[in-house]
DNA sequence: TATGAATGAGTCTTCATTCAT
DNA sequence: CATGAATGAAGACTCATTCAT
């Protein structure tokens, strides 16, 4: 990720005036839009909200994007992107499978925490998820991506004997399944439980569960 | 549960005719609404085809619902009423703690299946909660309902000292964060991986490391 | 056509009321069509420009047409069908060829006197014609069936020796052709010249030279 | 028309660089016009498809006209000088009336036939005349130089006792006439017939009408 | 001169809701 | 109670034109 990121950033100086001025229309509706959708939803936000927001006009949006929809599917390709790539960040790290699977599950945590206001922008996007086939895939992708990602640690879990000889697969997923469930508790109900005793017990309960046990 | 549908079956047969006649015509506007709105989201479905749908006129429709919302609103009550007595009913049930665990665990499997049509309403819904206070109340209700019945069982647990002594609200979250979020990853990849399996692993995951340690 | 006139006013007034509301109404929006597209053209004209003319308000137009191209291949469909009855009621005439040519010509001069606030109408669906297929090939459907008619009152002079052994085909065109461009002439210049005048002179030049001569 | 050409190129060769460019620029973008217009039509064709077919930019577009409108007339010019340039080219003709007539004639079939493509066009001016004083004007003096010019020849025909003693005004407008409409015809239905034989046979019925009888 | 990004008034169309019958 | 024609406010999108560079 970082040598990515280096490489962006060279990117980014290499190019010409014209498409950084680009980029940073894009990111300016982009920015907008997440803003607006995540407050107002995909339907009840306007076109002249983005406006407002983004402080360009509606020919400017249009020049950039050539529909609503075309916003929509760009934003969550950005946020899907920038989660991909916190994810990433943890491929490298080295440390015993628990520390490694701690850490992925802190880095989750302050994922979510981080993207707070872009939860609700995930159910809207979830809910498309059932009538349209792109966003479906993308976010199979998206969920395949992590799932590989908690497998390899398990897996090096099992290699050097600290997990049990647990099922990759269906342990990856109890993971996954468990942040997905409990972020979503707490979006229904934010201020009904803290966020960190929300998490910590069920991860420490799943992680005792395939600790090796003493024999 | 049972009882309910007794006493249900009852009211419907003191009603009056013309009573009952409205009250049909409610639940064919549901039933509508219901396969309406889980195909096409509650934005892009038309009062025309809820007409379409459910074979009563514009007319009809809006005199028994003041408006689309309303519609809404009244699917969501269905939708939640309908858990929550499937939740009920296991209430009553007699057993071991991990029996009633496990009784519960498997009602909520079946409840997903059975409404497997009603997980992208579902969705709808949560995107919904964040922009609307009832909306997100009730489904706060729903959840507290849920947390309160895995307490108790768990609570049982340790009182007849089959679990150890953990926190019972963190672990029933620990419990109905993972069904949910399990269904969740089942709802973006159906096709990715079995029902069953995905279940029973993180089940019994997080059973056993509750379960009482012989010491 | 009397008989067809006929059938169709008896077949109004077996139809429902809903059915005669439907008529009327699409009635009523081409009558607004017809003026105002004739007056601005297709393009200059709005939506709300229809809705001031008929009286109707814009969803009631769009109950009847779903878009404003639709009701403008409607008005081309009552334009034409308008003008095909009134050729086909030349058919029946009984008489020698040029007096039956003569009452085809008339007809068609008054015709184009009738329509004189179509004809702007009329040239833009030819302009149209060139991009809409489905314009062109009503617009040629519209012209073979003047042309067989008139094939047959020349065919007819022919056998019965009033006019000269010409081809058919291609003194029909000659005629046709004739009417059109005269038409179109006028329409550039209405006042530049009398209408009768100058339809008379080129009539009588093109039968002059197919009537029989004397030998 | 040569000698016209010839002062025209001499005017070229006397014009600054910079004006030669402008000159050469302003055909770039009537050139485009041509191609964009004749094949979408006024309306449908966007600025955006001149930039494209001209190669020129928005602005420079702009710089060199001042509206869509502007374009659409000064092609209307060119056109319109194009085709008078090439009537001009007959008036010197000397032969009989009739050689000079035929002449004429196939002159503008010629010209139909080279501005096969420019005919949608034209039709666009003729729906446009209706609307718009200017347009209208334009080509009552296109059509009107036309007359002039049969006229004279008629006349010619007249004097030199090749024709009979018709009417010269309206025989010209019986020629004119029956080109325009065998033009329309043909504009509708190009398959239909062939061209040449759609106009041979007319002239011919037309001239032999006026042809002086032996007595 | 030339560019093309930006503007924003103007359009068609939609669709929840109403109401005369 | 029921019908479905009618309403009209509202919204996404277009595109001729402008203007800073």
């Amino acid at each position: 990720m970082f040598g990515y990121k280096v490489i962006a950033d060279r990117l980014v100086s290499l190019v010409s005036p014209k498409e950084k001025l680009e980029q940073e229309r894009r990111q300016q509706i982009l920015d907008a839009a997440e803003t607006v959708f995540s407050k107002q939803g995909f339907n009840d936000a306007r076109m002249d909200d983005l406006v407002a927001e983004s402080g360009l006009s509606k020919g400017a949006i249009y020049w950039y994007y050539k529909s609503k929809d075309a916003i929509i599917m760009a934003l969550f390709d950005r946020v899907f992107l920038t989660e991909m790539k916190a994810a990433e960040a943890i491929i490298d790290a080295d440390g015993t499978a628990e520390e490694n699977l701690r850490i992925f599950s802190q880095a989750a945590v302050a994922d979510i925490r981080h993207f707070e206001r872009l939860m609700s922008l995930g159910y809207e996007f979830i809910a498309l998820a059932s009538r349209r086939e792109e966003v479906r895939e993308k976010l199979q992708g998206y969920y395949k991506m992590y799932r590989e990602i908690l497998i390899r640690i398990i897996e090096q879990g099992i290699t050097e004997e600290e997990f049990d000889n647990v099922d990759p697969q269906n342990t990856a997923m109890a993971f996954i399944g468990l942040y997905e469930g409990i972020a979503l508790l707490w979006f229904i109900d934010p201020l009904g439980l803290e966020w960190d005793k929300l998490t910590e017990t069920p991860f420490d309960m799943l992680l005792d569960s395939i600790r090796k046990k003493e024999s």
